[in-house]
DNA sequence: TTGAAATTTCAATAACTCTTGAATTATCGT
DNA sequence: ACGATAATTCAAGAGTTATTGAAATTTCAA
């Protein structure tokens, strides 16, 4: 993972339909969910939908299978891990006010 | 924080540049480097520079102060930290694969 | 107060991102 | 095969972002 990497994920995360996609699919765990129900969870339409689970599919964030006609998402935890990871070990060098927001439970601001 | 914020946030690390910026100045440590400094660490014109500084400083990632002629900037660690501690505690909901990636110092892919 | 240095701001342009709605593809049940 | 369902893809348009080089601003030193 270098600069370049990590700006094209960071970028994938830079919309809120899209963090609220994640936070979907966080919540449903690992069987995930169908685009059309992740589609109503965000309140997006079907085609505003599937841009955006493309953006996120195409970063690795987001695994795809087909279920019968739908085609269910479910989030990689080791991806988003990875981008964090090289947030704070790599670009920011382990420093422990970093280490310690994404340890310690609470984020005030 | 909401999903609106962090996905202004996101957008300015979603920059090769900027992620080099913030580098630059992890390893400065608390003193900061000029604008002219950091335009120079990561090859950029002075209005190139300026732009990213002001994207980073606009999102509270720098802090900004005058020595002289020169613009000093610094990292703010708590800022970075607030924003990888709500997609770590809140967005992700603490998932013990993502705090483990933010922890353990290996950042494999 | 004149001139140089450090930075930012501005204007123009090119490239990218997002949204919408229509068209297309894939799958299933009968 | 047919019709319905689920989702993606496409095309057009509006808005945003990044780059460049020139002009303006701020500060300092003589």
């Amino acid at each position: 993972m270098n600069e370049e990497d990590a700006a094209k994920l960071f970028h994938a995360l830079s919309n809120p339909d899209r963090l609220r996609v994640i936070r979907a699919l966080v919540v449903a765990g690992p069987e995930g969910l169908s685009a059309g129900e992740i589609g109503a969870a965000v309140n997006a339409s079907p085609s505003r939908a599937s841009f955006h689970l493309a953006t996120l599919a195409d970063a690795g964030f987001l695994t795809r299978r087909r279920n019968a006609r739908s085609l269910v998402y479910a989030v990689d935890f080791n991806r988003i891990g990875g981008l964090l990871g090289f947030m704070v070990h790599d670009c920011c060098k382990g420093h422990p006010t970093i280490e310690a927001c994404c340890t310690g439970a609470a984020s005030s601001d």
